[in-house]
RNA sequence: GCGAUCGUAGCUCAGUUGGUUAGAGCGCCGGUUUGUGGUACCGGAGGUCGGGGGUUCGAGACCCCUCGGUCGCCCCA
């Protein structure tokens, strides 16, 4: 007999707990998206490889060796989404969604990325998503970023001090980005022999990442680096500040990470990254990947697909990242429906339609003895058990055990009982 | 792509310097208990020891190859 084929690496079956985070994860996402009035939208999961390859940069590592490509029946080379923002700026340029500018939008879904599965890093890998597009203004960042906050307060992450704290950066314009990246060639150029192995292939391909390498032998020349700090313009000098001033009078704590930097090419002024602090608990939960959400402002990405040019501000978040960092959800308080003899089972499937149908978090089994029944619906995390009897049982009809007195179980027993009829239960 | 480490029942794992018929807990199935505030009792099914090759009188254990998991590097959410 065939064996059962196996998943595909890096991907997952979440299930049980982990898939409760996940689902908790989502719905905050989506009620805090509605609070700040971001539009819901539904993107394609694959586009033409095009999209991904003209945006992001040919060089990055997510284009020349991460993306899932295959041509198709028509010989199309298509590609599985890596992100969201490039397929969500292609679709602003194809729809015509000019006219919607400034537009706030929020999503949520599935990318794929070819590599090495770890803690924290899969194959198919799930983000929620933020962009507003059309908006030039600081502010954008501002209320994106305070969006950001909220989101993981109201997951119970800790912002700030010993918690995840937001690290934040500018990269300039495009003319103060190229200038300190040609400073930084020149810079680390004059020490290549000294550089990690790493950080020599760096200086050809993305200098800019040597700043944020963990090699110890690369340290002494990252800190003499040239700053970004001496080639910002006026105007991009002013735009950080304005997003620092904002985000102060918004109450969202940052630090200033001068050595952040962005993998894709086509972003500009701010950089940002939430990142648990050392030795913080959340830092040991997420192992080696430690950022949970990270974004930026990409002024230079509609051009890149022939658009006219339309500033943008966008950010993503990991939620595996932030399902292990929000702990488990308990389930909700519910109640056992258990029929006292197999004549009853259609009378207790009755008794759950009822009660659910008003609202009641109802648990049911489809055979086993009342007692285990019981027992499994224990294991399973209800708080009630509700016995159900013949019509002309001496006892009562329904009997309500087991509920403790927390103030979510007794408003379930209450609502039990009111629907149910008070009269018809017995001791 | 590179490195480390681990693969024994559906799950979590034990299995002595290589030595008869590979074990436990949980889960599952059947039964007992006539029932309920803390998960009872008895019984049962279930394993090509990831796969292939080798060493040996003898391999779950040692060697090689391979497939997979986990963690790290690179990179990223």
């Amino acid at each position: 007999m065939p064996k059962t084929p196996q998943a595909i690496r890096g991907t997952q079956d979440i299930f049980g707990p982990d898939a409760e985070s996940f689902a908790f994860v989502v719905e905050t996402f989506e009620r805090v998206r509605k609070l700040y009035r971001f539009r819901r939208i539904e993107m394609p999961v694959f586009e033409k490889t095009d999209v991904f390859a003209r945006s992001l940069g040919e060089t990055t590592d997510v284009v020349s060796k991460e993306m899932y490509s295959f041509d198709d029946r028509g010989g199309e080379s298509l590609t599985l989404r890596p992100e969201f923002t490039a397929g969500i700026a292609r679709a602003f340029l194809t729809n015509g969604w000019q006219q919607h500018v400034p537009l706030k939008v929020g999503t949520h879904g599935p990318l794929f990325r070819y590599e090495r599965p770890q803690k924290g890093r899969y194959r198919q890998f799930h983000q929620l998503d933020a962009e507003i597009i059309g908006a030039g203004e600081p502010q954008a960042d501002v209320e994106l970023l305070a969006m950001a906050d909220q989101l993981l307060r109201e997951l119970g992450i800790a912002t700030g001090p010993g918690g995840v704290t937001l690290h934040l950066n500018t990269l300039g314009d495009g003319t103060s980005r190229e200038a300190w990246r040609s400073a930084l060639i020149e810079h680390f150029r004059a020490v290549k022999g000294d550089l990690s192995d790493d950080s020599q292939e760096r200086l050809e391909k993305n200098p800019l990442r040597i700043l944020d390498s963990k090699d110890r032998r690369d340290r002494p020349f990252v800190a003499g680096a040239p700053k970004i700090d001496a080639f910002l313009s006026e105007d991009a000098l002013r735009f950080f500040d304005d997003v620092k001033s904002g985000l102060d009078a918004a109450d969202v704590k940052w630090k200033r990470a001068d050595s952040l930097v962005r993998g894709l090419d086509y972003y500009r002024h701010t950089a940002f990254e939430f990142i648990p602090d050392e030795g913080s608990a959340a830092a040991d939960a997420l192992g080696s990947q430690s950022t949970i959400l990270g974004g930026g402002r990409y002024d230079g990405l509609m051009e890149s697909l022939s658009g006219t040019a339309t500033p943008a501000v966008g950010w993503a978040a990991g939620i595996e990242r932030l399902a292990m960092l929000v702990g488990e959800k308990s389930p909700e308080a519910g109640v056992a429906i258990l029929p006292e003899s197999d004549e009853l089972e259609a009378k207790a499937s009755a008794t759950a339609a009822l009660l659910r149908r008003g609202g009641v978090n109802c648990w049911t089994a489809f055979k086993q003895n009342p007692k285990k029944r019981g027992i499994k619906a224990r294991t399973d995390g209800v708080n009630a058990a509700l016995y159900v009897r013949a019509t002309d049982d001496p006892d009562g009809e329904f009997k309500l055990t087991n509920v403790s007195d927390t103030a979510g179980e007794v408003s379930i027993s209450e609502r039990v009982i009111s629907i149910l009829g008070e009269d018809r239960f017995g001791g």
